[in-house]
Order: structure tokens, then sequence, then C-alpha cells
DNA sequence: ACCTGAACACCGTTCAAGT
DNA sequence: ACCTGAACACCGTTCAAGT
């Protein structure tokens, strides 16, 4: 339910940590002369499981899930770091919980039924899928980009929505075989390309940036020197390898290849 | 040049942060009737930018990429972690320095020019790229699997192949626009595929497990009933998504999408 | 039953000081 | 020019102690 979604990563606010500046304030605030603050205890029921998520989430939305840490997020929650504890027996345990948000939020999201057929009813489904992770970077970083070991289920969290679709290519007159070979290369397919987009994007680089410098006439004449094909080819090439254009290109081919099958 | 190859990474073997035995022998080594052990000055030039990083190449064979952090390094090299940040001013650095070699190594492992007709030369090419990700786990996890913002150029690095290639494309009669999606959706593909079955090692789950439990008629039966298009497909799916079969029809499809293109 | 801070083993990095 | 440890701001987590 409801964190908001973010912006593109903003990379010019993100500080390496070798740069970051030391906090003065830390040091004043412990002199002998201040007694230790202590934080007045908080009541009893004020903390819960759904609080401490929702907050992460809301973490993630303002920094990355990158950046949630548990002393950050006991910070935002006025509570001592240790409290989350109780709630949550690790911090993958959190992560685990939110997982289970966004997994809804994503399939809440994809498209309903409808009435096209199988072909383009497949490019609307993978597309809007695309769409999805590109415009909601902490369902993107939980679903296709986290490499942790304990995210586990990602393969089955929305199993009846897969039935759903093969079954329209088993309907469509394709083997079982094929239909799964289908539906595996066609998302294989859509997560490689939101991987790219969104690694070009926390590069700093536009994803729709040619990766060529096609107007400078100078550096297009020694590309042309030293690669005489991709020079032919330099207009198509963007910095995320994968741009929507290059994206739906990419979709017809495993279409078209399908179509051949039906024949 | 020459870090040994890495086996699949054991995840019997990775223990999580939470479990870790706290070290009593520093504690013991730190006691007032100990002296405290002065570490010998090394010599002048015992330490340089190829050591560490040959060494560095070492640590991640043994462990993995992500258990690489400078005061392992610099234990293993027995010197101080702060000599370390003489040669390489930040980690950042040292990656990038990796990431060189690594990328030499990939290029070097990529098949010669041969005389195939295009669509079986474009297999053999990346399925030989699929084949070296897998086989290589810090070749897979520096240009597959890493989200770090700062290594950049990795789309740059081995342009010259990418020539050689979409001149294979173009000869064969493609538009220029055409063999540049042609070129990319397949990478794009082969990426993706390399990134989930890098995820289900890192799971734990052997990439060729089946997803459902086809050996066990009662569970089927179940599935069968909840989600009777999937049952029917269930002999096909499995735990890494994209299995070298897998991998392999939707090449096909690409292709076959492609050859559609050329009549 | 819940909330707390002190403490620990990590991490990347800076700095002033040795040779 | 190189190598050093002390120190700092982080991190995840444990533990014994409060209410």
């Amino acid at each position: 339910m409801g964190h908001r979604p973010l912006g593109l990563l903003n990379l010019s606010n993100v500080t390496p940590r070798h740069a970051r500046i030391p906090d003065m304030t830390a040091n004043l605030e412990a002199a002998p002369s201040a007694p230790p603050v202590r934080r007045k205890r908080n009541p009893r029921g004020s903390l819960n499981r759904e609080v401490i998520v929702s907050e992460a989430f809301r973490l993630c939305a303002d920094e990355s899930l990158d950046e949630l840490s548990m002393p950050k997020l006991a910070k935002r929650l006025g509570v001592g770091v240790t409290s989350l504890y109780w709630y949550f027996h690790t911090k993958e345990e959190l992560l685990q919980a939110m997982l289970e948000q966004v997994a809804h939020e994503f399939l809440h999201a994809l498209p309903d039924d409808d009435d096209l057929p199988w072909d383009e009813h497949l490019r609307r489904y993978f597309t809007a899928m695309r769409r999805i992770f590109l415009t909601n970077d902490v369902i993107c970083d939980f679903l296709v980009m986290r490499t942790d070991v304990s995210i586990v289920n990602t393969g089955q969290f929305f199993i009846d929505r897969m039935d759903r679709e093969v079954g329209v290519l088993l309907a469509a007159g394709f083997t079982p075989e094929l239909a799964t070979h289908a539906y595996q290369a066609m998302s294989v397919y859509t997560t490689g390309s939101v991987q790219k987009v969104r690694l070009s994007q926390l590069r700093g680089t536009p994803p729709e940036a040619k990766m060529f410098p096609i107007d400078d006439p100078g550096a297009m004449e020694q590309i042309a020197e030293r690669y005489p094909d991709l020079h032919v080819t330099a207009h198509y090439w963007h910095a995320s390898y994968s741009t929507e254009v290059d994206y739906q290109a990419g979709l017809d081919l495993l279409l078209s290849g399908l179509r051949a099958h039906l024949r």
C-alpha cells in the first residue's frame, strides 16, 4: 500500500562515502558540560511491523533501497535501533516483508485481461511490465536488480498470472514446450532490458543519450575509420543499450519468430 | 592475466553476518600483559598496484567479489590497510583497475572469427558469451551483476568486437537499423539469461532444478487444479528460468524473427 | 511484553607521523 | 616516496538491563 513512487534517481545528490563531511555537532553534543540527553522512552504500543515497513518504504523513496539501514530507519521513527530487532530479527526479515508488499504492488499494476490477439496481448503485457519497473525504482530494485541471496520466491509470487499468460499462448495453438519457451524468452528479454536501463540511470547517463558523438563530425570521422560498421549504425546506439524503441524492435523479433512457428 | 577461474559459488560456505562468531583471540592479544605487537615495517618496494590487484583477484576467487574488502585484502598481503590507499585512493579505483583486467579476459575468451553463415555465427558468439559468464563468477559479477554506479565504460570496452559482429549482420543484408536492433536484442537477452542463472545460483538453487514438484503426484494434482495451463507445461519450467535449453529456444526465436526480415 | 543503550565486529577512509 | 597505526563515521547485530 501506497509508498509514493520515486522520481528517477538523481545522481548529483549521491555523495560518495569517502567525500562525506564528518559530523562536528556530534562531538559538541557529547561535550562534558551537557549531560547525556536520554531519549524519552516511547509508549508501549507505539511500534509495530506495519509502521516500520511503511517508514522503510518512505526511506527508500527519499533515498534508495541501497541506502536503507537499520540506524537510519530507527532515527526516522524516533526509536532506538535495537527496538527494530524486536519486530524483525534481522534486516533480511524486514526486506522479506517489504518484498511481499512490492510483489503485490507489481501484480496490481500489471494490465488486466483484454481481447487482443495473442501477439498484441503479449506485447502489451511485457511492455507494461517494463514500464512498471522503469517508473518505480523500488519495485525495480527489489524484483530485478537485487543480487541478494535470501530474497526467495521471486519466481513463485505471481504464478497465477503466469498461468494466464501461458494460457493465452496455448489457446493460440502453441505446443506446451514452445509456449513456455516463448514466455520465458520474453520475460528474460524484458528484465534484461530493464536492468540495462536502470544501470545507465545509476551511472548517471540518460538512457536515451546517444552512445556515439554523432554531433561531432571530427570524432565521427575517427570512428568511421576504426569502426566502419558501427559508424553506419551509429545513429541507433544509445547509452542504455535498450531504449523503448530498441526494446520494441527486439520484442518484434521474438513475436515474429513465434508467428513463424504457428504456420 | 591469470587469476584462476572460480568454481560455482558454494553457498553452504557463506556465513550470514549476524551468525559470525566474535573473534576472541583479538581480545587476548590486546590484553595488558602482551605488549602491542608491532608489525615489522615492510621494505620500500614491496607493494605496488599489480601485486594488490592480483591478490584482490585471488580473494575474489577464494570468496567472492562481494566479500572483497580493504582490510581483508591488506591482511592477505601482510600490510597495513592504509598502505593500500597509497596506490588506490579509493576502493572504487581498485575495482576500476580490476574491471580493466576482467574486460580483457572476457574479450580474450570470446570465440575467434569463423566462416559460419550469419545466423550460426551469431548463435555461436552469444552462446559462448553466456558460457564465459556462467563459468567465471568474477567476470560475471563485474560485467553483468554489478549495480554500482561508478564502474563505467562497460558499454565501450569491447567496441571493436561489436563492430565485427554488426559487420556480419550488415554483410548478411540487414539494414543498419535492423542490424543494430538484432545485436542489441540478442545481447540484452543473453545478459538477462545470465543474470537469472546467477541469481538462482546465489539463492542456492541448482539452475536446472525443476520449478514444479513434477515427481510428487499429489502436489501436481493441486497444481493442475489451480494452474491448469502451467500444469500442462510444468515439465519445461526450471529454477533459473533460463537453462541452456531454454536459452537456445529463445535465441532460435530471435534468429527466426531475423530470417523473416531477410525475405 | 516491549523498549533501551552499551558494546562488538565489521566496513571505507582520513590524517598525522614515522622512515 | 612509501608505509604505518590511531581515529572516525558508518554498518548489522547481541546482550543485559530497564519498565
